[in-house]
DNA sequence: GGACGAAGTTCGGTGGACCGAACTTCTCTG
DNA sequence: CAGAGAAGTTCGGTCCACCGAACTTCGTCC
């Protein structure tokens, strides 16, 4: 009896299982049961329990005191759950006119109460778009994701020219604050020192002025570097 | 401690509010406990409980054994979900595309999850609506609604010439039939004899052919009498 | 006015999702 | 290599929403 359809799942289990998905998107790091807690907002011994439940299910392989992995099932329907959220977002940006900092919450919501035909629909007027306001990249309804290769901008050297890939951050603060320095999916960046030791790197944005990102900063932001 | 927004109740909260409110819409027959449980499907012990709850949270009036009524309170929270649902419906078809008897079930369930700010964007989208797909007035964000002073096809005397100011009906194969025979609010009919006896009446819609329609169809299809 | 059936209520029980507190396991460090 | 602290698990308990079965109330009709 294994589940086909997202819809199936309570919305607490299409929460686990993107979050588990999601904390091993940009990184191998090991999923364990606090980092879950911390992403979801719930205490360990309930992510415990939770846990326990996605294993009988198959969706989680996990022993014990151990790291957690989505099996194929698992790891399908996280990827469902992941392009709802990305083309919700697209959409409250797009037709609804929000802006970039407040779609995830709403996405949120949303995205264990759509249908499946909606999900179509919103993928069709929207033209089938592949990034979602973030950069980020939408899976498609059959599953297949394509990830961009960049690294984050606090390792780029300085000199470097690089093109920004994706936002990572959900902090509306932190992304209004890159938005209103132009710091946006698709723009052109030039790489400068920072205050020596400050942690922190000079950038300009297209020909504008420079400014002075944090690593709070730089670590939420994905670039490729240009020739 | 008065309830003042919608997203505070649950939605089960919320479903019974406005199902009650719904059951009084269109008549003025009390609204008891088996019809709300038939409307939102579920036991009559449920719906018994559930009364007792609303009642203690003063949403609506409930003696035992007796009718159910919203209190100001309750209705203007009632009227913010109906507001809610005819408005995503209104957005579904306008929007995405959806046909008129596709969207009940959707708004069912995404009138639950969107928040107060997308309602809003929704209104502004579609130019700040007073109809929803099947005709009814969309209550305004202060929660006033203006009922259109319409009467049932089924007792409207042959001969006279009509306009469909809504279709209440929420069985998507009635509501298919009815568009199929051009049957949709802002039509224009023509109502003729029926075969004697038989309940039905002979309908035409502007100036095409003839249709019968039984009383299930002529029960959903509200007018006015043109002169 | 008494009895019957329909409508409504009460009550015990279920399952899901969550919590805090107590306990176990793991890992790292002295 | 022992033991402390962090991470993870277990367990009892809560709340919500629902159900079925048993019971009560109401209206009506003979």
């Amino acid at each position: 009896m294994t589940v086909t359809s997202v819809g199936d799942l309570t919305p607490s289990v299409q929460n686990y299982l993107k979050a588990i998905w999601s904390l091993q998107e940009w990184t191998t790091e090991p999923v364990t049961a606090s980092r879950i807690a911390e992403r979801v907002d719930l205490r360990t011994s309930t992510v415990s329990g939770a846990l326990a439940k996605l294993t009988e299910q198959e969706l989680i392989d996990h022993d014990p005191y151990g790291a957690v992995e989505l099996t194929p099932a698992g790891r399908t329907l996280a990827l469902a759950m992941v392009r709802r959220h990305r083309l919700i977002e697209t959409f409250l940006v797009q037709v609804l006119h929000y802006t970039w900092d407040q779609v995830d919450d709403e996405a949120e919501s949303l995205e264990h109460a759509v249908s499946d035909f909606m999900v179509d629909r919103i993928d069709e007027v929207l033209g089938r778009p592949t990034r979602d306001p973030h950069g980020d990249p939408i899976p498609s309804a059959e599953g297949v994701i394509t990830m961009p290769d960049a690294v984050r901008l606090t390792g780029v050297a300085a000199g470097s020219t690089v093109l920004v890939e994706r936002i990572s951050d959900r902090d509306p603060g932190l992304l209004q604050h890159l938005a209103s320095a132009g710091v946006l999916p698709g723009a052109r960046l030039a790489v400068g020192e920072g205050e020596p030791y400050s942690g922190a790197i000079e950038v300009r944005v297209g020909d504008g002025a420079g400014v002075n990102l944090g690593t709070p900063a730089t670590d939420a932001v994905f670039v490729t570097v240009l020739p």
